[in-house]
This record gives C-alpha cells, structure tokens and sequence, in this order.
RNA sequence: GCCGACGUAGCACAGUGGUAGUGCAGCUGAUUCGUAAUCAGCAGGUCAGGGGUUCGAAUCCCCUCGUCGGCUCCA
C-alpha cells in the first residue's frame, strides 16, 4: 500500500462553521478559473483580491522598485507574490497596512479597460503593469503572464489611483469597499509553483465584509490551535519528538500507546469478522524486492538510503532497503504456497512498520512522519470476485468513520488518462475502464459523495483516497484504496483456475484506517483530545476525598482493573477539588469521588468529563455501564 | 530540499552587551479537606550545539541541528 502524498490545501473558515473549498487539477472549482474566460468571483473573493491589488499598490509606495507575479484570493484570504530586494518580515506589516488604509480611505474607484496585446506589452516593458506608472525596469513577470493569455481571450487593465495592474477582475467599486483586512504572514514560494523559477516573497493576507468577521475568523483560528494535535499530544502526555531520535520519528509514551493499542484492537475484530488473516513481515528487505516491485529506481528518493553489508568475507555486497510500503512483501507470502482459485480472495493484514524518507520541510507532527505504522492489508482476488471485494472493503470505511463521528471526508476516485496509457499508467485501456466502471458502481450503489479526479491514479490502477481537514486546516489523506492490476504480475503471482489454467489475481490495497500516526493526530484533533471512553488512555481516576480513603480507592482500583478498564487513584494530599481539575486537564472520563459516605454504603459518587457531578451510585452500576460503554466503543 | 521566522528549567513565557527570572509542574514538609487550583520551603539552566567579535555574549556575527509558516490556487 502506497500512500500517497497528500496536497495539502487550505480550508475556508467563516464564522462559526467551516466550509471546505477544494483544489483539485483538472476539476471545475469555484475558486479557480481558466485564464481566458471572465471571472466568477464570489463576492467574498472579490473583496479579497481587491485587496492585493490594495496591497501591491502599498508595496510599491514604499519600495517602487518591486515586481509582482500573481495575487489572487484564496480560501482564507489573499496573497500576492513580490520580488524584492528588501526582506518583507512581519515587522513591515504595520507600515503595510497603515499604507493600505490610506488607499482605501482615498475610495479610488476600481476602473477597468480592455487594451490591446501589442498596448498591454508595451506597458509591461515600460514597467507599468503592477506598477505607479513607468519604470526603469520591465514588468517582466506581468510580461511572461501576457505570453500565456490564449491570443483570443480580451487582456485587461485595472486601475486605482495611481495604481495599474493587468488583471482580469473583477474587483469591487472602489478601494474604501474592502471591508476589514489583515496582513497575516509571509513566505516564499516559486513564481508559478516551479522550483527551477525563482523564489518569490508571497505576502498573505485576510479580509472580511465586516470587522467582526475578521474578528470570528481569528478567534476561530485561536480555538484551532487549541486543538492542534502537537500541543495536546504534549499536554496529554501522548507522544514525543526527540532530536537524538531523528525528526519525523515519533515516539510513542503510554497514554499514547494505549491509543495505538485500541486501534490495533479495533482493526484486528473487524478484519478478522471480514475474513482477513494476519501475516508478520520484516522492516527491511533486499534491493531486489524493490526492483520486482518497480519501486526501484523511481521511488528510491523516497526512502531511507540503502544499507550495504558486506558478507562472505567482503566479497559478494548486498543491498538492504527499509521498506518504505508492505505489499512486495505481502506478495511474496501470496507467492509461497500454490493457489488455487478456491483460494481465493486471500486477504493479508499486517499492522506493517514503513520508513520514508520525507522531505525534511514536509514533516508534520504526526500528520507527516518518516516511520509509520499502516493499516495494511491486500486483497487477492479473481476478476469476478473483484466488485464484491471492493465493496466490503468500503463498508468498513464507512464502519470505521461511523465508530468515529467522522462525517466531514471526501472521498476522492482517482482514475486514468486515456492518453497517457503506457506512460503513466499501465497499458491496459480495457482493464482500466472495466475496473474504474466497478469502482464507480460501487461508490454509486453505496450512496457515498465523491469527486472523480482523471490522470491522478495510480501507475497500477485507480484508487480511492479519503480526504479529512486538520484543526488548522491542512487537508490531508487519511486512508487509501487502490487497486492493482499490474504488480501482481511483475511478482508472477498466480493461481491455478477452474481450467487448470494459471491466471493472475488483482489485488485490492486498502488501509483505512491509514497509519496510526496520522490517524491518531486526526483522532486528538477531531476529539480535541477528549477521547471517547473505549479510546481513552485513562478511563476512570479514582479520587478520595481524604488519605484515609486511600485503601478503599484502592479497592475500587482493583476492582476496575479486574474487568479491563484503565484506572488509577490520585492519592495526592490535594483537596478534591483539585483533583477533579488534573483529571479534567487531562481529558479522563470518569472520576470516582470516593470518601466515608461511600466506603460505608458501597457507593461511589460518579463524575463525569461531559456532565460533572452525577451523583452516588451502587458501585457494580456503574462497572456495568461503563463496562457496556467501552465494549460497544460509544461515541462519547 | 528551498525561502523566512523561531529555539531560555518538564511546560508556558520574561529578559536586546554587565551576577539568568516568573508562573505552573517536580521534590520535601505541614494540612485530611466532598465536586475545576491548601500553605510553606527546596531543587531545577553549558540560554539548542559549535565557532567568532568583545574587557564582558542568552543578547551581535557565522556554521550545524531542530521546530514552525510557506513552496497547488497563475493578469
């Protein structure tokens, strides 16, 4: 199973609710519009690109020189891409924005004009395009813009002020129509996102219709952080990064492992009611696994340099790879044993343990890690067999995100291009749309929202990735679905037919639960780290009230721990109520207050993380509930 | 990887060239308490690491490591 790296796109925040606004090639978008055609803005985005223009035009009146590329809207505000000598960082932003402030009180009306090719290249030579007026310098980057606007479409010119760009619009009346903006931060980022092109100071920015607005969304962001999973996973004493360690290596404490253990728990009953069976395989492997599977030479960037070992004396040198995904393993296990097609499907599963090297500026909390543990299992299975397989295997994503309360994912189909068979795809137009035509049918037949994105498959086949936000907006890929149709074969794997024949299976990758890295970030993120009761690492903490309580609590300690429930007793000489604080702090669902009242009548007084004080009950009432609770994994 | 910012006690932070600080957590003692913080004392630091400038560096400069924000959205 290959994960594939995930575009990480923006999210729109608006007051109280969060809208997605997806980026995706090739995919009509709201937010994006081809070149030649008249813009569509909302009128959100229209503010918002007014106010680059806004923003260029104060850029320019403290340092002239400036040249711009691009400053469009985007889902959470603007940016526009400047070249210039002098470093923008945030302490410009004042003097930034003060500029701004004078152009939109000066209410210059936004005036657009449609000029001709030849008039629109003079202005970029004359330095004019995105800029006060003529210059010693070329517009070159509004120049190379020109060249790419198709030679039928209209070029356009807007102004304010003193201010000239070459923009298609549309923009709002006039500058003082802006409503509340805010400069955010600053990167760099490559004129037209090439890394062979130079680098580019991208300032960003926000904007609003109204103060109170951009007041919501910074506080939004504010509650965001709250919640980022790398701050709670500190707090909740979850999982920690060491340098000595490496970056992107996750280091799992024991509240954390609880987590990982949980999920392990849950993916072991569900696979194994779905008739999967569990296989063990090791983290390494030779150079030449990788050259079957193909993942050599062209994924090698991707993985953790080669270890070489020298044996018999150093004469013969052999190449080991940590393994960056589990299926060429799991394929030669497929190959050990003959099979027959009364074998089939086989399902292999395997928690597996997979390295890779990511680019050290990916890195992520445990959104983006070097070492992961997947979710992983394959499917091996006759043509036939295929549509049945492929649908249980999406109704255990659905079980899963169900188990969760996720309901904000998308799934996201993935098919091939037609003319690219051969070269990014396997040659095999037939199997392709047979197999794509399956996959369709079933997230059809199923009900599931989906956007199909063309020539973003697999070289092997289609897939199916399923897209969730993080806290602070990243959109990622939780878990994944492929089909392959190709590997197999370059593994010889087959099985004998009904005919006697040997065919070659398909074989179905899926892990939804993805790795538990980023699962277990999504999962801190999605309950803010208030972990429902069979997840939590803690479940119960006993508090008595006073230490001569303590043999009693620790009764109630045993007790709990006898049927499985994670519990401990704070047998601190804190008072009560402090105690309730640090459980709370902590996320635990449950607290039992103990003191004389209980330990005399066989009570325990209950307390809950969501409700508080819920009074006294028979303390085996409570077992029993709680007991109920954790077995049928209950949301909350 | 590239660009930028940042790195001070376990955590959150203050300290901009002149003796390294605060709060919480920790430890010790007292307190024995009824639903979100009892009191007192103590300890804790090669200011990420290395090099340089300076009479003197957490502070200024250079290198390395790490973390964070970006690097898709094209007039």
């Amino acid at each position: 199973m290959v994960l594939q790296r995930s575009s990480m796109s923006r999210v729109a925040f608006l007051p109280g609710q969060i809208v997605l606004i997806l980026h995706f090639k090739n995919i009509k978008n709201p937010n994006t519009h081809p070149i030649s055609q008249p813009s569509s803005m909302t009128e959100l985005e229209t503010l918002r690109h007014s106010c680059a223009h806004i923003l260029a035009n104060a850029i320019l009146a403290l340092w002239p020189e400036a040249q711009f590329a691009a400053g469009p809207p985007t889902s959470n505000g603007f940016y526009y891409d400047v070249d210039l000598p002098h470093r923008i960082t945030p302490d410009d932003f004042e003097l930034l924005e003060k500029e701004m402030e004078k152009i939109t009180q000066a209410a210059q009306p936004f005036e657009c004009e449609v000029i001709s090719r030849d008039r629109a290249l003079e202005m970029g030579l004359s330095g004019e395009l995105a800029g006060l007026g003529a210059r010693s310098m070329p517009s070159h980057f509004k120049l190379d813009i020109i060249k790419r606007i198709p030679p039928d479409a209209p070029i356009t010119l807007y102004r304010n002020g003193a201010f000239t760009d070459l923009c298609a619009g549309p923009h709002v009346a006039d500058t003082s129509k802006v409503g509340a903006f805010r400069l955010t931060h600053v990167a760099s980022a490559y004129y037209q996102g090439d890394e062979k092109n130079p680098q580019l100071q991208r300032i960003y920015g926000t904007a609003f219709a109204t103060k109170q607005a951009l007041e919501d969304y910074f506080n939004m962001l504010e509650e965001a952080k709250k919640r980022d999973h790398r701050k709670l996973g500190k707090e909740l004493e979850l999982f920690t990064f060491d340098e000595d360690v490496g970056p992107g290596l996750p280091l799992w404490l024991p509240r954390g492992t609880v987590l990982i253990e949980e999920l392990e728990k849950l993916a072991k009953e569900t696979e194994f009611q779905a008739g999967y069976e569990r296989v063990k395989t090791p983290h390494i492997a030779r150079e030449q696994l990788y050259k079957t599977s193909g993942h050599l030479p062209y994924y090698a960037e991707s993985m953790f340099p080669p270890m070489e070992l020298h044996e018999d004396g150093g004469k013969e040198k052999n190449i080991y790879y940590l393994k960056a995904m589990n299926c060429p393993h799991h394929h030669k296990l497929f190959a050990a044993i003959p099979r027959s097609y009364r074998d089939l499907p086989i399902r292999f599963a395997e928690y597996g343990t997979c390295y890779r090297y990511e680019q050290s500026g990916e890195l992520m909390g445990l959104m983006r890690v070097r070492a992961m543990q997947m979710n992983d299992a394959h499917i091996y299975c006759t043509e036939e067999q295929f549509a049945e397989e492929f649908r249980a295997v999406n109704a255990m994503y659905l079980k899963y995100f169900h188990i969760f309360g996720i309901t904000r994912y998308q799934m996201r189909f993935s098919t091939h291009d037609p003319g690219k068979l051969g070269q990014k795809f396997v040659d095999d137009a037939q199997l392709w749309i047979k197999t794509e035509n399956m996959v369709r049918d079933v997230l059809v037949s199923s009900g599931i929202d989906f956007v199909e994105i063309p020539n973003e498959a697999a070289f092997y086949g289609p897939k199916i990735d399923v897209q969730v936000w993080s806290a602070i907006g990243r959109e990622f890929t939780l878990a994944t679905n492929q089909v392959d149709f190709a590997v197999p074969s370059r593994f010889g794997l087959a099985y004998t037919t009904s005919e006697n024949k040997k065919e070659t299976p398909l074989c179905i990758h899926r892990a939804p639960l993805g790795t538990h890295e980023r699962f277990i970030g999504f999962l801190i993120e999605h309950f803010a780290g208030a972990f429902p009761t069979w997840l939590a690492p803690e479940q119960v903490r006993v508090l008595p009230i006073s230490d001569k309580m303590t043999s009693y609590a620790q009764t109630i300690v045993r007790e709990l721990r006898a049927l499985g429930i994670r519990s401990c007793a704070d047998l601190s000489s804190e008072k009560v109520g402090a105690k309730i604080r640090v459980a709370q702090l902590l996320k635990i669902p449950y607290m039992i207050i103990v003191g004389a009242r209980e330990e005399s009548s066989g009570e325990i007084s209950v307390r809950s993380r969501q409700n508080g004080d819920e009074g006294s009950v028979p303390k085996e009432n409570f077992y029993h509930r709680l007991k109920k609770e954790i077995e049928q994994r209950s949301a909350c």
